[in-house]
DNA sequence: TGGTATACATACTTTAGGGTAAGTACTTGT
DNA sequence: ACAAGTACTTACCCTAAAGTATGTATACCA
């Protein structure tokens, strides 16, 4: 009986939680697979959707352009379009996107020291994204 | 026809991603809502299997064993159990684990930054992890 | 005239993750 | 005799996320 009632509330529960943990917090925002991915990319710079879309290859259009919607929609990244045609639209980070480069570089720098042998991979895709 | 090709071999390539970008390699890892949360909670030193639980209220059960279970499949988290009864199970951080403090670390950091209101509790919560 | 490129949108299907509920084995406490 | 706690397991369902395939407007280039 209390099992049940506990298992209820685990939902209404959830705006509650992200209070008392920060990494939730960050979970509801970068949470997932994909978005950390994206940020990564865009830490070395602005860049068009055309050239996110090759530098991430495994990535469909459909997920991308939704996840920069999100990300833009938590201002996480800015999204500039020209008027012209063939569009020229680039995203970029914003000021508290820039923030999680701190993240995002401690997680390279993981991947770097627990890849084993990609190690040396990861280590020559860093170099475009110096730590400060 | 180039299209097509391109949209079903997106799934082959994935093996190969991981190895040219860093943070994929971490997202294959501890990619997902929940898995830095729960090690986050292990940042603090080991805990038992219901310590874990109740300082993650929103989680299920059948999700957090899930989840420990993939974590010391991939050597993040070491289980010890004692033969005893009531069992007695702890969860670590395994080394390559415990070398995850930076990323959660810097997550913990980000929210403290960009979460407005929530800031000071968050901070509060940090006092039970140091950076080192 | 048609192919290419850009930055999307959309309909449809599949899959993986997560949630709910209940059960198990064993012992201590009342 | 029975509830409670511990660390799970299992079966079933449901939804959100992701994948597949195709379409769109516009202009340049050959």
């Amino acid at each position: 009986m209390a099992s049940i009632k506990e298992a209820s509330t685990i939902q209404e529960n959830k705006s509650l939680a992200f209070v008392t943990c920060p990494v939730t917090f960050v979970m509801e925002k970068i949470g997932g697979y994909w978005k950390p991915i994206i940020l990564f990319n865009l830490l070395s710079g602005p860049k068009r959707y055309s050239e996110l879309k090759r530098s991430i290859p495994t990535i469909t259009e459909k997920v991308l352009i939704q996840h920069l919607k999100q990300l833009e929609s938590d201002h996480l990244v800015v999204r500039r379009s020209k008027p012209v045609v063939p569009p020229y639209v680039t995203y970029e980070l914003s000021r508290s996107g820039k923030a999680l480069r701190p993240v995002l570089y401690a997680m390279a720098e993981w991947a770097v020291a627990n890849s084993g042998k990609f190690s040396k991979t990861f280590s020559r895709q860093m170099k475009d994204f110096p730590a400060a």
